[in-house]
DNA sequence: CTTACGGGCG
């Protein structure tokens, strides 16, 4: 009789223990399938075996359900998966959040975020990165600080991944000191933390810590700079115009193999276009090979500010051919392409195919470089019927009518002058520029009225002009201009010198002055609108030793290298600082290129 | 068990 119960039972348990294998095999077999799943057919066939085996009820089986949606970007399936679902634990959540960042929907996932603890499921560190990725994307500060309370009030504020999010997060919002203090606060650091911070820095325009932070990184860490780190350093180096340490890097881009990354080489690219080394530029970019959207846009974008307009939209017009689609920004190469090739209706034929036959809607930058195109030209009435068709809602709006009155003035056309003063006062935009500027227009056409009228309006209401100011650096000192008073800084004279010098054989060229054209005459606003082109970001001169703001180099070059190659340029304005330079020996760096170079020692 | 972080051009 026992016996009989102890078999029966043995053999209860047998079949219990053998339909468990036979589960625990198909559960892991469906897992994998769904793993490796890559196409939607295949996906909803799975799908369906989930359903007919009867493992819907499986919260793990569920989560990669959802998880294959995902990767094939179809959220909204996977959300329906997580609809259907009994038991949802974070990881369902955390997936579903994620999802909705994958298909750019960053609010989807903090709308997730916020309604999880209703279902009394807590955020684990996994779910906290992804809520902070969330913020980065919606450079939402506001709920990137709430959350990182949370974090720290969860107790994970020393997780590694979660602390590389906030630094990104603070970094998106340009709150870099906050990135820094989170930098600083971690225990441990890996590759990406180190890569985020350094490229926080980088693109918030403070290049030189992110340089001091790779040589920091260099010296501590025995792990080798991967492309990631070393796109973020030549980055740096582009916006400083470091010459020798972008070529620096280069070589160690090509000791690690890295040179064909197509993100790296468009940041070498990028690099050497703003070094004024169109010509390596290109040599990068031929030597990549199948390049995709972002080395194009990167060398259409390179050709256009260097001044080969032509040039920049033959290459456009290849990557058209090749069938790689262009985007927003490629589009805004091409257009500067032509507003400083003097393409002008080709320009608008460019623009107005952007949504016509590529779907990209144009944004205010678009526009607000073919009104600049359309009024340096004098086809004013062009550029303000432009205008107006732009929704005045639309961001940056205060530019487009800032530079419309600004040319109108030059050509002395009042009528659309005031209109562009009047709607920038009415946007409280650039105020003393409208008044100012309306008020040296009506004098320039002889309406001393209408002029003095608009001042005293503008002193009353008591709006002031910030004086503009410049600074060029170089090695260790630092040279402040100031609007309307060139003598207010040491060397001031000087560069005035140059620039008139510069001028003159600009003119022995054929060189007309327009609009934004140089402006060393002796008129006060001619001179500020001079200093104040020497502005923002820094362009270095001169073999990374000298260095001019960029905005200087922008709208300088722009005329400049109409009609002076940029070598030429780089050695007339390194004669401000002829005592300064130390002449390096350039041919050296030529080996970097080839991959030759093995100097090393640099950092 | 499954879920998370970094690079480019404007």
């Amino acid at each position: 009789m026992s016996a009989l119960v102890k078999s029966s039972a043995k053999k209860r348990c047998k079949i219990h223990i053998s339909r468990l294998i036979s589960n625990f095999h198909t559960n892991i077999q469906i897992v994998q399938q769904l793993q490796n799943t890559n196409n939607l057919n295949s996906l909803v066939s799975n799908h369906t075996i989930v359903l007919k085996s009867g493992f819907s009820n499986d919260t793990f089986i569920s989560n990669h359900l959802i998880n294959s949606y995902i990767r094939l970007h179809k959220t909204e399936d996977a959300h329906r998966v997580f609809d259907e679902m009994s038991d949802r634990n974070v990881v369902t959540w955390t997936a579903l959040m994620s999802g909705y960042i994958n298909i750019r929907q960053p609010k989807s996932a903090l709308k997730l975020f916020e309604q999880m603890p209703r279902s009394i499921i807590f955020p684990n560190p996994f779910t906290f990165a992804t809520a902070i990725n969330a913020c980065s994307y919606l450079s939402d500060i506001g709920t990137g600080r709430k959350t990182h309370s949370h974090i720290v009030v969860s107790g994970f504020h020393s997780n590694l991944v979660v602390c590389t999010s906030l630094i990104n997060m603070y970094g998106k919002s340009n709150y870099v000191d906050d990135s820094r203090r989170v930098f600083d606060s971690m225990e441990n650091k890996n590759v990406v933390s180190w890569t985020s911070m350094i490229s926080v820095y980088a693109q918030n325009a403070r290049g030189e810590e992110a340089l001091l932070l790779f040589r920091e990184y260099i010296n501590s860490k025995s792990y080798e700079p991967n492309q990631f780190l070393l796109s973020s350093v030549i980055n740096a180096c582009a916006s400083l115009a470091k010459l020798v340490t972008g070529k620096v890097t280069h070589s160690a881009v090509i000791r690690h193999g890295y040179d064909t990354n197509e993100v790296v080489a468009s940041s070498l690219i990028d690099m050497y276009a703003k070094c004024g080394l169109f010509d390596y530029s290109l040599k990068i970019f031929r030597r990549i090979p199948n390049p995709g959207l972002i080395p194009y846009t990167s060398v259409i974008v390179g050709a256009a500010k260097y001044g080969l307009g032509r040039f920049s939209l033959d290459l456009f017009e290849e990557m058209l051919e090749k069938g790689i689609r262009p985007n927003d920004v490629t589009f805004l190469g091409v257009l500067h392409a032509c507003s400083h090739s003097g393409l002008i209706d080709t320009g608008l034929q460019y623009l107005n195919s952007m949504y016509e036959t590529h779907g990209i809607i144009p944004d205010s930058k678009h526009y607000i470089c073919a009104v600049d195109m359309l009024g340096r030209t004098g086809r004013l009435d062009e550029a303000c019927q432009l205008a107006k068709f732009v929704p005045p809602e639309v961001k940056d709006i205060e530019i487009l009518w800032g530079s419309l009155l600004s040319s109108s003035r030059t050509y002395g056309r009042l009528d659309i002058a005031v209109e562009a003063g009047e709607r920038l006062i009415e946007m409280n935009q650039h105020l003393a520029t409208a008044y100012v500027t309306m008020s040296n227009t009506s004098a320039s056409v002889g309406n001393w009225e209408n002029a003095y009228r608009l001042r005293s309006e503008m002193n009353k209401s008591g709006i002031n002009k910030e004086p503009g100011s410049s600074w060029v650096e170089l090695r260790d000192k630092v040279y402040v201009f100031y609007a309307g008073n060139v003598k207010s800084c040491a060397r001031g004279d000087e560069v005035v010198n140059l620039l008139k010098e510069l001028e003159v054989r600009m003119k022995e060229r054929g060189y007309v002055r327009g609009r934004k054209g140089l402006v060393f005459v002796d008129v006060e606003d001619e001179v500020e609108e001079m200093v104040l082109g020497l502005h923002s970001e820094k362009l270095a001169l001169g073999f990374g030793l000298l260095s001019i703001p960029e905005g200087a180099a922008i709208r300088v070059i722009k005329n400049l290298r109409m009609c002076l190659d940029c070598h030429e340029f780089f050695k007339a304005i390194s004669k401000i600082v002829e005592r300064d330079i130390i002449v390096r020996d350039v041919n050296r760096f030529h080996h970097f290129i080839d991959g030759s170079c093995t100097c090393n020692d640099f950092w």
